[in-house]
RNA sequence: GGCGCCAUGGUGUAACUGGUUAACACGCCGCCCUCUCAAGGCGGAGAGUUCGGGUUCGAUCCCCGAUGGCGCUACCA
């Protein structure tokens, strides 16, 4: 049965025994689908379990590290909805934690002074088989390497003493235990000649100084993981609980790049993604709350955020790589913007008409009533800018292949102009009436009402693909259909 | 190459500690509806659980091996 939820709210958000997770991207890029989900997790289990979310800035890298980013990474958090309780902290700050940190290793012998050069070691590398460090600065002894590191001459940095013989393992909360050989461990880099600490030692130093009690990351790190056990037992610290997540990968199983398209959480919302459904589709990529819970979440895709909240375990992680399918990722768009309120849809579909330089002409309560009409139809929010701008504003265009096979016949154009004038005299303007005067007028020039139809809606809207033509037309009100349909002959038909 | 991890339809997942006609969703196909396109309703194709050995009365599930994929293999994170 596995075990039991926390009950929500039963820990104060601080006590000793809450959990403390946090989130540590490298601002070295945009924040990506992959760093999203790892968020998202950590986040999810904070709010689950009434612990506390971190956010950490491993901007170590000097080089690759920007400020663009970091803001890029905390706007993306947001969208997708993310808070965090603490932070964030940026690792270029607390340097002297991590050089304390080393110092102490050095002093209690499980680290040492390695003279050699970047480049000595990448020529030795280069003709040795031999991948790892020979060690060969872990042999001087104590007063030689003391006198070496005082004339400064060489720049020193530190590397981790691996022991000698042995194994180092851990108990993944995803994959179980998992074990490497010493041997097959390198005396990894701990601080650089520059001072400058690697992850290895950054993430170590303030996992622990943060009080961390989980550590939910990518699988990619299950191989760095016993260099980090082994500095926690270096440093008598308690091990986290490991939680290693699978990766993503792009359509053709190789690890999401940017061949595969988008590839940043914001190049999802410039494409007109509602956060939720985004959040929605992310969760459901290597994790689902199972069976566990009887029958009753099964069959469920669709959860709001205080579902998954409500529902995220550890357990419920997969083992197995995900691929990214854009095409879910649609479906749940279309879902969430068909279930949203007018209300809610309408200042995420303003920035999208701002992103178009697009400016609605029609009152608010017809905006709402329109967006109603046409959300169960949408892919996008960015439809609302492009295919729909016809129902706000005569600011559009006319699409040339629905002009070509809805409007075509040279009879059309006067026929609709007709039509136009029998709307002009009808004394009221419903859906009923409308479609009644339609078909009425189809009757007596004995044609086809789909004809008349067809051909009115690309004039309305532009588009050969709209709602049904009659709620098209009180929705635009009877003004506009009447001008619309009388100004049939100026649309412009391609050839 | 070495080390580690993973393996259920095209994709994401489900299948209580071995016993199911292997389930759900996306996608795909068809039909219905119909004024277009979606949606919706109905139906369908698609995996005998990567392969081969075991263990067992019985294996998607346990063990071994093979294969494939992914990850790590920096004074990057």
């Amino acid at each position: 049965m596995g075990e039991d939820r926390e009950e929500g709210g039963g820990l104060m958000p601080d006590s000793p025994s809450s959990p403390r997770v946090r989130f540590a991207p490298s601002p070295t890029g945009y924040l990506h689908v992959g760093g999203a989900r790892t968020a998202l997790f950590n986040w999810l289990f904070a709010r689950h379990t009434g612990g506390a979310f971190i956010l950490r800035i491993e901007d170590t890298d000097f080089e690759r590290s920007s400020e663009a980013m970091v803001d890029g990474i905390l706007e993306s958090m947001r969208w997708i909805g993310l808070d965090w309780d603490e932070g964030p902290f940026f690792q270029s700050q607390r340097l002297a934690l991590y050089q304390a940190t080393a110092q102490k290793l050095v002093q209690s012998g499980h680290a040492y002074y390695c003279f050699c050069t970047k480049e000595e070691l990448e020529a030795r590398r280069a003709q040795g088989t031999a991948a790892m460090y020979d060690r060969r600065c872990r042999n001087l002894d104590r007063a030689e390497s003391e006198k070496r590191r005082l004339d400064g001459k060489s720049p020193a940095a530190i590397r981790f003493a691996v022991p000698d013989g042995g194994s180092t393992a851990f108990d993944d909360a995803v994959f179980g235990r998992v074990e490497f050989a010493n041997a097959e461990i390198e005396d990894f880099v701990l601080l650089r000649s520059d001072g400058i600490p690697t992850y290895h030692l950054s993430v170590v130093a303030d996992d622990i100084d943060m009080r961390l009690t989980h550590v939910i990351r990518g699988a990619d790190h299950i191989s760095n993981t016993p260099k980090q056990v082994l500095q926690y037992q270096a440093l008598g610290a308690d091990l986290p609980v490991f939680a290693h997540v699978p990766l993503i990968l792009g359509p053709d199983k190789t690890r999401l790049s940017k061949r595969h398209g988008a590839t940043s959480v914001i190049a999802y919302k410039d494409l007109g993604i509602v956060p939720e459904a985004f959040r929605n589709f992310l969760a459901l990529l290597g994790w689902s709350p199972g069976s566990k819970q009887g029958s009753a979440h099964k069959d469920r895709e669709i959860f709001s955020s205080e579902d998954l909240v409500q529902l995220f375990t550890l357990d419920g992680i997969s083992k197995s790589n995900a691929v990214f399918d854009n095409d879910k990722l649609a479906w749940f768009n279309t879902e969430y913007i068909r279930a949203y309120a007018s209300e809610k849809l309408l200042p995420m579909i303003e920035v999208e008409w701002k992103a178009a330089e697009f400016q609605p002409t029609r009152s608010e309560p017809e905006i709402l009533a329109t967006i109603d009409l046409l959300k169960p139809r949408a892919r996008s929010l960015k439809d609302f800018a492009t295919l729909f701008r016809a129902y706000f504003s005569d600011d559009f265009e006319y699409d040339a292949a629905a002009v070509t096979k809805f409007l075509s016949d040279p009879a059309l154009p006067s026929l609709l102009q007709e039509l136009a004038h029998r709307y002009a005299a009808a004394p009221e303007f419903t859906e009923a009436s409308a479609e009644q005067i339609l078909r009425a007028f189809a009757a007596e020039k004995n044609i086809k009402a789909g004809a008349l139809i067809n051909g009115s809606r690309v004039a309305l809207t532009g588009q050969a693909v709209a709602p049904s033509l009659f709620a098209v037309m009180t929705a635009l009100g009877k003004d506009r259909v009447i001008q619309r349909l009388s100004a049939v002959d100026k649309v412009p038909t391609s050839g």
